[in-house]
DNA sequence: ACTAGCGGGACGACCCGTTTGT
DNA sequence: ACAAACGGGTCGTCCCGCTAGT
């Protein structure tokens, strides 16, 4: 009845995108065909080639729906102060790490994948990132942290290597590694 | 030179391994074939199949090798304290970041591509992983660190997100979040 | 201007013989798609299906349209002789020849695509030939030529030949042929 | 036990080859697919892939293998004055087109399906019509004819005209108009 | 009656990892 | 050690039916 979003089509290039988040950061890009991606959508070969143009756009699309997810995430966190909400983002990192289904950072395994820094994947990897960075540069300015630049870009760094340990290590013990080092890298709480 | 048959065919198989290596880690794993390595090796593709069982067995002694080499580079480090060990290490990861045809950890990548934690290839990645552990918590101890176990996971969380930072942003910025993180790890230097 | 619904649904049906007839002969027949010619007509599939039964049919109707285009074309030519129209026919078909967008006999490239003598498309080209044939025929008997059966028969090669050449040769060069040729098919003017 | 031509593969080549040419002869190149033709050849896709690049170059060597074969047949010819031999030449022509399994000349057929001049096809064509007309140009300079250019130009025409009526209309009736063209051609035998 | 889109199944060219003959 | 064979899989396009929605 209501037509949130665009009023036709709705349907099956949204099941396409579903079936293709789910498989390709479940299994990896190369490995997923589209024949599957479409078995798993319901949908037609052609139906699929209406909507993208080819795999890689879609993989793209993927990718940005990705970072959509986690913006929106990010925006729906509790008021907070800026260190805790940055707390929370790790936290919550640390959560997703140990509920089963994890697989690490789709951005960083969608990297692995396509090592042509000049590739559409790889652009729209760089477009996360630079968001993300953005996020911990301003929570950090926003709670007076003295080198908000720097400091954000340890963070990053802590934060892609929690989401590749979370996957090959125990969630427990690189949770407590991860926010031990984030106290490391906050400081001590700025007692105003 | 050498005699018509030499002893065994050590050099059909090194040649295999050194091109699986070179393209494995620079174009990452399911999308280099075999054709592409025996073609690259100059063997046929039969001596490769008597070396080898399959394409995985390659995948998984790929990575052996590339832990022996990381452990040679290691043992061939000039003596040091255990903390200017600790702090060569991650620099000389720096200096590899910064270098071209750098692609990340090659254990990370194929983490990426191989999602089944049981598959051997995994394993070889485990295993890796446990003797860098083992690596920093050893030289922690050594350093008289008071909690090396701890230590060390924070050690190799820093570690993976080096790796895959330095191939996905500007390496001289990460480099210098890199050390300064690792010194925060570290905490100040025991005053001996 | 019109009723509101046209009594028949001319212009659909005319845009899509119009892409057709435009795309088929310029490319060919097998690699233009039914999807590319509803696209360029701006029709929907079912409109397609709703006027020609398959693309077959329509292949049919682009040769019997291409047909009584030409048929049109002669019955419009000036006034003149019967031996002054056969010229102006090859003295045409060399101007269409130099132009740009020339890509041959329209039956001739159907009858590539189509081997199957009892195909409806070689039906259609059969037909075409006869009319034709017919042309040549009335028109040498008219200028009193004395074998105007074999003649006819030596004109529709010298024009199958033409029609070859100019998309082949340089257009120049075959006009030259062509015309010397047809003054040696129709023989001294008859001087009456 | 012979190696005429090269020492090895030759069969799974030639089988490639022969089906390729027997096929695309017979029903046009579009409509005949890679995997009809490795069927008929009794091979497997990826060996006819290690002898050709793709499919456009298969369709490029079976036309340079008809006109080898063409210029074979020229060769072979009984020797004869140019004379002679030029109305041999158009003889055998319709022999064959008489023949069941005539249709049409590949060259010209392969013309109307690659309409890019560009295209190696089209060179390959271009290459064979250039043999074509020094052919008839030299046999007519031969036989002493004053304007053995021009004539050869016409030459041509009446080739692709015979060729395609051969195909299109009753084989005994194009015989003898093109014979009778040839002569009207060729004028009045030289009275050596 | 025309549009828009989806479903379906076959087929297009091309490449995969692996085994076999020679 | 080479080429060939094998079976299946890759992405992408084919033609055609059908169902809504104006």
């Amino acid at each position: 009845v209501s037509a949130a979003t665009p009023p036709a089509s709705r349907p099956a290039r949204a099941r396409v995108l579903d079936a293709a988040l789910r498989l390709f950061y479940a299994e990896g890009v190369h490995v997923v065909g589209v024949d599957r991606i479409i078995a798993e959508a319901g949908v037609a070969k052609q139906t699929f080639y209406n909507h993208f143009p080819g795999k890689d756009d879609l993989v793209r699309e993927y990718l940005t729906e990705q970072s959509a997810w986690q913006r929106a995430a990010v925006a729906a966190l509790p008021p907070a102060s800026p260190r805790e909400t940055l707390t929370a983002i790790f936290t919550i990192m640390c959560d997703f790490g140990a509920a089963s289904g994890y697989r690490g950072c789709a951005f960083i395994n969608a990297a692995a994948e396509f090592p042509d820094p000049a590739h559409p994947v790889r652009v729209a990897i760089d477009e996360h990132r630079r968001w993300l960075r953005g996020l911990y540069r301003e929570l950090l300015a926003a709670d007076g942290h003295p080198d908000a630049e720097r400091t954000a870009d340890m963070l990053l760094l802590v934060r892609d290597g929690l989401a590749v340990c979370l996957d090959l290590d125990h969630p427990a013990t690189v949770r407590a590694a991860a926010l031990e080092l984030l106290a490391r890298v906050l400081g001590p709480a700025s007692t105003q």
